[in-house]
DNA sequence: TTTGTTCTGTGATATGTATCACCAACTATA
DNA sequence: TATAGTTGGTGATACATATCACAGAACAAA
């Protein structure tokens, strides 16, 4: 099968609620990129240009301030798109947030002026970006749920079973710094709560991968 | 001029891109209620078969875990709507929110299960859910910055900006204890900063008054 | 193997915030 | 006026987390 091809059926299979005639304009306008893991796609300050439907992989979407300090916000699964490019394209501002691969990753590139035609054309279009938000709304006050209310210790465990539960797999494949860097606390600290969740039984720990057991 | 001359007014000149039709539509299915100040319109678990289009006023929204403890995520002006009702309504989940008043407030209650119908049958009302969503989104994006990247005096100061911007008053009318509650601290602190802050003549104290003068 | 780098572990200490205890000032109500 | 409730001030203390300092283990490159 040809990679047009491939990619034709991706998209329709991943968002089997477009219509064909959407899908098909999302063709024409939309580009197909291919994203390495680990790969940064798009920066803070960035101007955006484009929505990215994703097709395959993993995408992670972090906040930053001013000072260089991050947080994991959410993931994004193919299937869904950044509710936050959608949002700043409108008002033409600069990208708040980082987002970067998880895994190799395909995804098609949308240019946002064409978008907000889609919005009256398909109600398909105007139901997926409904859609979009709501889920990203709830996702975001989730995070913002544990940010207010929940210590360091229960932040990192549901941050250890959101990365079980999308990336499918109980070896997660990271460095303590990068979950103090998503978590904005340090590494110090979450080495030292693994340690305890080790000894608890409900983790062990190796370098570099964190293999989840009672959770 | 009659009430009804007057909310039918008020609904025109607040959201003023809706169609004449639509607004109309609004009016028939929609009915007028007022609230007192510091009146509670939603609570936490409550199910939420509206959504409020603020008149004149002023509504508080607050997030509450299950613990009893709350925080602040921002305020509803004349003109804006929710967008977690449309949220949760979408989904027959219970409210995961708490609405307060904070003046004389007037609204226009608008059944959800109408307004699903209006998204394709008028382009403004579509196109207010996007901006609703948008708007909140950014705005949920600021609270979550100031809970994940600062400390508690710099939240706090962020917090009277925000009250004297958007009651448009130098003399926010609140206990510390109020305060405490909606950024999730506890009174002792708040009373402790804003002590700090008077002594720097950025502010002087009063009972259930803060007086801001150089912020 | 050697060397340099990244990752992890751990003690000591600093700091911000929460909690406890108590009192004084003010306000509302009987 | 008496009394109870609310609000604000402040010291003492506890606790979670951040920061500093340093060392060893695992790994990669030469």
């Amino acid at each position: 099968m040809s990679i047009q091809q491939m990619n034709h059926d991706l998209l329709r299979t991943n968002y089997p609620l477009f219509e064909t005639e959407l899908a098909d304009e999302i063709e024409v306008a939309g580009e197909y990129k291919t994203f390495k893991a680990n790969e940064v796609l798009m920066r803070k300050g960035q101007f955006i240009r484009n929505t990215m439907l994703v097709l395959t992989g993993l995408i992670k979407i972090y906040r930053e301030d001013d000072d260089g300090n991050e947080f994991l916000m959410y993931y994004l699964k193919p299937g869904e798109a950044c509710a936050l490019s959608m949002v700043c394209a409108a008002k033409h501002e600069a990208s708040p947030i980082m987002a970067k691969t998880v895994v190799e990753t395909e995804v098609m590139m949308v240019p946002v002026d064409i978008m907000s035609e889609w919005a009256t054309k398909y109600k398909s279009w105007y139901l997926f970006v409904i859609e979009t938000y709501r889920t990203r709304f709830d996702e975001l006050l989730i995070t913002l749920d544990n940010v207010a209310f929940r210590s360091m210790d229960e932040r990192l465990e549901f941050y250890l079973k959101r990365a079980r539960d999308v990336q499918q797999t109980n070896m997660i494949e990271i460095s303590h710094q990068e979950i103090a860097n998503e978590l904005n606390s340090s590494r110090e600290v979450i080495s030292r709560l693994l340690k305890k969740m080790e000894q608890k039984g409900s983790l062990s720990l190796h370098r570099n991968v964190i293999e989840l057991k009672n959770l």
